[in-house]
DNA sequence: ATCTTCATGTCATATTTGTGTCATATTTAC
DNA sequence: GTAAATATGACACAAATATGACATGAAGAT
């Protein structure tokens, strides 16, 4: 596994390459923007940190041209910035996760694993669970033959939930994925979401996907 | 699982509560740096999520003071200062691990998850005692090769004896890590719910993981 | 600009089932 | 043998979840 790193603070950097060799991966490591695209070329990554705070071409630039040169290399952003708007434009710029700064070593490493292992899952842009298909790209749905018209948080919903299958999820944790909001909400909306997803994809088939964990939340898996 | 939550912010409360308890988590709440000292006095936490901004006795000290009575309770700080020199001082002053305002739910949930896990000095998310496994993420239970369907009380109740295996638990602890704080247990839920836990792990097994303690309590463990 | 469509969120109500209580049985210690 | 502790089974209710209907407003069509 090789990693490269864009961080202009020698410190930290340091500290990364140290504890990520230690963990058994390869590491470059380079401290500005330019450089990482130049690097990016010519060598392949399985994993990019990438910080946000760079001289010249700036985290989210670097991220945004990777991008549209269809480099799908799982990117983690590093960012001082701690709020959730620099979060939302760094996933909408293509980045797979974000950390902020303090951040524990212990956490990057569990960021790090979900992005490789979601990594072997997924080579494609769609996503499988049991004879469901969702392209992420064209945003189509289909279960079997039948193609299924999903709105948009319907979609950003089973999105979620089977990037996240097989574990049960809370309302509050599907709640916050949905909206973004961290605001303690007394309505019963995905409740509301899930009823009308499993009338979509669930309703005609025998097999059906999403479970209901009373008093945990809900799950999706092929059991 | 009990957690203290000792933040003055009454919105963040209620949300972290409701998420929390969702969770299968058992949260006491406290307002003031006096309280959680009294209330970590008097109870046994799991785990304590703290806020920084306190009146009256700061977060900080509170930690100091915890740490120089030897309670080693992981704490994770909570504080709307994001510099990493406040990092420092909090993990300094024995902090296991801090989070910046405003985070997402989710990240604090893994958070959490890797303090719980540390004390097992485990990686997986996975807790197990003879051949009973219990999967955190997915919910799931298996007693060799039969899964095993716990409803969510029977799930946290099971949790919590494993995660203080081989420990005589009376009443009263099990009571407290189960329900809220002002109830007074005249009842014998606890038998209740022993009861049932054992009627799904144990009762067709030759091997009886759940022990009664006459006089004491109830322990489990594979002797 | 205006109309139309439909996604979204809220609410009221129906349904399900987990939870706690209680009455009674059984076991254990002395 | 007796009392205390624990186990058991049944039951009612409250909490959790599902459902259907509706108001609103944003996005696209005209």
């Amino acid at each position: 596994m090789k990693f490269l790193i864009v961080e202009d603070d020698i410190k930290i950097c340091d500290f990364l390459k140290k504890g990520l060799t230690e963990e058994g991966y390869n590491v470059d490591i380079t401290h500005s923007g330019d450089e990482a695209l130049y690097l990016t070329g010519v060598n392949s990554y399985d994993l990019i940190l990438l910080d946000i705070m760079l001289p010249n071409v700036d985290g989210l630039n670097v991220c945004k041209i990777l991008r549209s040169k269809n480099n799908n290399t799982p990117i983690i952003i590093i960012s001082a910035k701690d709020t959730i708007d620099d979060k939302i434009v760094g996933l909408n710029e293509g980045a797979n996760d974000y950390i902020a700064k303090p951040f524990s070593f212990a956490e990057l490493l569990a960021r790090i694993r979900v992005q490789l292992r979601q990594k072997d899952n997924t080579t494609s842009t769609k996503l499988n669970l049991a004879d469901l298909e969702m392209d992420l790209l064209s945003k189509q749905v289909k279960r079997g033959d039948k193609q299924i018209k999903l709105t948009a948080k319907e979609f950003s919903l089973l999105e979620y939930m089977i990037r996240h299958k097989n574990q049960v999820l809370s309302e509050t944790v599907i709640n916050e994925a949905m909206s973004d909001l961290n605001e303690s909400n007394i309505s019963n909306i995905v409740n509301v979401y899930i009823y009308r997803l499993r009338n979509k994809i669930d309703k005609d088939f025998d097999l059906k996907l999403i479970k209901t964990v009373r008093g945990m939340g809900f799950s999706i898996n092929d059991n």
